[in-house]
DNA sequence: ATGATTGATTTTGTACACAATTTACGGCAA
DNA sequence: TTGCCGTAAATTGTGTACAAAATCAATCAT
């Protein structure tokens, strides 16, 4: 078989290994679980499309429950709907990632201002262990499970704020986040995430010095941001780009051997 | 049990009277941009039993659009979405509201802060006719219509800010907000939406005063936020509350001893 | 009269079939 | 080769039928 697709969901292994004779029952809210997960953690890169049927037994569930899954993916801007042309993981353009990150900055700002303020010792016992866990994990050069430690140190600070809307909305910005870094990553940059950035925050709200929680907060978010390369990246969504086709079917492989 | 049927919604008119026989033809995307605004302008109050094959009907849709439509409004907290007993209108608790409006301080405060240094002149005058039409909708004693040019300048605003995801945050909590003011509504208060505060927001804005701009901000929305009444209305929520049966969708309570 | 139980009805969940559209492939001509 | 159709395959969109679950109503027992 030709089989031409970017990332050939049956074969590779994209998702989850376990699902049909495994036993274990899937059902529609894990399906959106997974692949948001899976984007979380760079498993299914930005313009990897992802066809109804291969997924639908993939998780052993029908087609009804992918297009629900998909539904939700989309509200939450992870992945990009197209008409009778299927669904492919987003690939935010240039300006959608430096909106993100100012977006991140003003909320996670506001957020660790009021938690410098009000932060417990079970809190800050709490942070200091995700901070070494996320350090040991890059330290391992396991990549992936320190991002996701990276990730869900934000999530756990935005939690601690006490603020549930606040912390849906960050969690909407978090889960982007990952896909912008797919996009424009830089090759030459190492890839641990800036791990001590978290350790001066922590020691930050351990002082309870809002003014400086807050400096090492915008601090990190920009050394994130600049270790991206927004000029040379996203191979041939720049292509796209330039033709004024905003980010739309775009394989991350060349086309023509 | 009193619930059972709040606004019967094929017999009253929840929506809109026009489809089937006006020939407007009505796909999916509409369906949740009909319900989304109804939500908004108060025809569709917390709580409200959203059913399947009545609204498919009355959309002349399948019900298979109307389940993606639910998907959808369920991201965005518009709707809860009870397994195997339907969709209603999501009917936020007391600590969400507060929440939401101290998340929407946050945001538009940094919103219109970085608008009043770079506001232009077309776009005060445009903010302007918005106030003005605001005004005039709330003088005819159109209240449907006031609240939308309300809403719609909180929307604009953001806009105007130029970050685009900054400004799908803010349409999210914009749009929970009719849902906060709906449940807990203070019917002795006046219910135009202290049109002033807009103006004088403008006026700062005009005048390039950050400062003055971002507390008119902050005042507008604690204005709104007093104005309801968090202790005695929401009907029988009160009761579900009360034992315990929280019926937000997601709101991990945040208060650490 | 209150409360529980059973059965009928309504409503949601799911599977499947078919139509519409897009995409891929191969031949044909310039 | 390169470009352009025409057909075939694949993929998504939609409608319908049926199964599972919950709600409602009425009856019956206490």
């Amino acid at each position: 078989m030709k089989n031409s697709d970017p990332i050939p969901a049956g074969a590779r292994l994209p998702i989850n290994a376990a699902e049909t004779q495994s036993g274990r029952s899937v059902d529609a809210t894990d399906v959106y679980a997974q692949i948001y997960e899976a984007v979380l953690d760079h498993r299914l890169p930005p313009g990897t499309k992802l066809k109804e049927v291969p997924l639908a037994e993939l998780f052993g569930v029908t087609r009804g429950s992918i297009r629900k899954a998909f539904a939700q993916l989309h509200a939450m801007n992870i992945i990009e709907l197209r008409p009778n042309r299927g669904a492919i993981v987003a690939s935010p353009s240039v300006a959608e990632s430096r909106d993100l990150f100012a977006a991140r900055r003003i909320i996670e700002s506001s957020i660790v201002d009021v938690l410098a303020r009000e932060i417990t010792k079970p809190q800050i016992r709490r942070l200091r262990m995700m901070v070494k866990q996320e350090d040991l994990a890059y330290r391992r050069g396991e990549i992936r499970a320190g991002l996701k430690f990276s990730v869900d140190f934000h999530r756990v600070l935005a939690s601690m704020a006490g603020n549930s809307v606040m912390t849906g909305v960050l969690e909407q910005l978090v889960s982007r986040t990952p896909l912008v870094v797919a996009a424009y990553r830089d090759p030459s940059q190492p890839n641990n995430c800036a791990n001590h950035d978290h350790a001066e925050l922590v020691e930050a709200l351990t002082a309870h010095d809002a003014d400086r929680a807050v400096k090492a907060m915008k601090c990190h978010l920009c050394n994130l941001e600049n270790k991206l390369n927004f000029a040379n990246d996203a191979p041939e969504n720049e292509l796209a780009m330039i033709f004024g086709f905003a980010r739309s079917a775009v394989t991350p492989h060349a086309k023509h051997p």
